[in-house]
DNA sequence: CATTTTACATACATTAATGAATGTATAGTT
DNA sequence: AACTATACATTCATTAATGTATGTAAAATG
């Protein structure tokens, strides 16, 4: 194997984080050696270090890959929406879509919630994790508090509290599923539930 | 060091899980080595040999060491209740005080959902998370029904996917609570975002 | 009191992963 | 066409973790 065009370079990297997602997947980070992934690959580790700095390098790179689309589609999603309370249910219909039909977006959440340690060495992932989740707080938290302007209520709760509930249901119940996706549906059951929480909010739910 | 009485073997035994709990909430689970853990506790691999088969089996004793207590709590708490729902509330509250209140309650939790892999090698403790969970849901799942037809009112959901809802709620928040256990109170996040999912499966709160 | 377990400590062999160093053929560049 | 930087492959040195085997002193047992 010799050098390559900067396409091909670019495809080794792909299919070095194909590899990567993969094996991280069925056999957790820190069980998955480099070579593994070169092997797997198609590839040696010299490829691996040429591209990456190291194993927590590669990690993030395949984090990026993967969340970075997802942040767009949750933008994307609650675009153009008649109300606020509509945009915040498009927005997470958007993301839970996303991860029920893209397969590389499911691996790698799977790798982040269960086949990975948060440990210092990956603490760049954490801050991401952090970042993204403060994000959506906030976003929820305008969103629920301009809802609530629009239909002329006050919710039970403040609004950062609120956030955090629908966080939590979002978040726990993706990760629930993980752990055993027979189990039950996942779109469907969050859907259910985020609206019996909004109702408990104090919202008034129009059937779209 | 010497052999020693039934009751001091006991004691190393728990020494060893003391230092396996420490350790791997600071480094991970993986990145600990059974060297680490016996330095910790002042012994030698020989004694984490003669108590446990390997890596795996000190962890699955750990978690049995934190989680049993936990079961029971929840059981004891939700004993002597007037209502459904006061059992199914004061269940939870045990919980999360047991949670909140105990040191080494933290550390466990912190370490299952953050700081290990759930690979191959550790099944069982997925298998037991499983059952845990499992549990959980139908305890709440017939409370919640049972509260249903106290209150004489029909859920806005099945009593399946209501109770999917409260734990995820739950799970979720204790999950991100130890992302960032700065970022808000979990105790009474938790409370409030819960009564206000009561609240929308169409439950009446006493304010009790 | 002699013997057998117990509860470890110590020593050893094996395997494996990492990072760095070096080699190398080709794609770009001038 | 000569040169340089790129995109890897290969080799090497080092470290470290595991499991097993063996040693051992005191506790338990009859």
């Amino acid at each position: 194997m010799v050098r390559r065009t900067k396409e091909d370079a670019l495809a080794t990297r792909e299919s070095l984080l194909d590899a990567a997602e993969l094996l991280f997947q069925a056999q957790g980070v820190s069980r998955t050696s480099l070579n593994d992934i070169a092997r797997k690959a198609g590839t040696t580790r010299g490829a691996i270090y040429w591209h990456f700095k190291d194993k927590a390098d590669l990690f993030n790179a395949m984090m990026d890959r993967a969340t970075l689309p997802l942040e767009q589609a949750f933008d994307a999603g609650d675009k153009g929406a008649a109300s606020a309370l509509a945009q915040v249910r498009s927005g997470l219909g958007a993301c839970l879509a996303r991860i029920e039909g893209d397969e590389r977006m499911r691996r790698v959440f799977e790798v982040a919630t269960h086949k990975v340690e948060y440990v210092e060495e990956l603490k760049a992932v954490r801050a991401r994790h952090l970042m993204v989740r403060n994000e959506f707080l906030s976003k929820m938290e305008l969103g629920l508090a301009q809802a609530a302007v629009e239909q002329m209520l006050k919710l039970r709760v403040p609004p950062a509290v609120a956030a955090h509930g629908l966080h939590s249901i979002v978040d726990g119940m993706i990760q629930n599923w993980f752990l055993d996706p027979g189990a039950f549906d996942l779109t469907g059951t969050i859907e259910k539930v985020v609206d019996v929480y909004l109702t408990g909010l104090g919202f008034l739910l129009t059937a779209d």
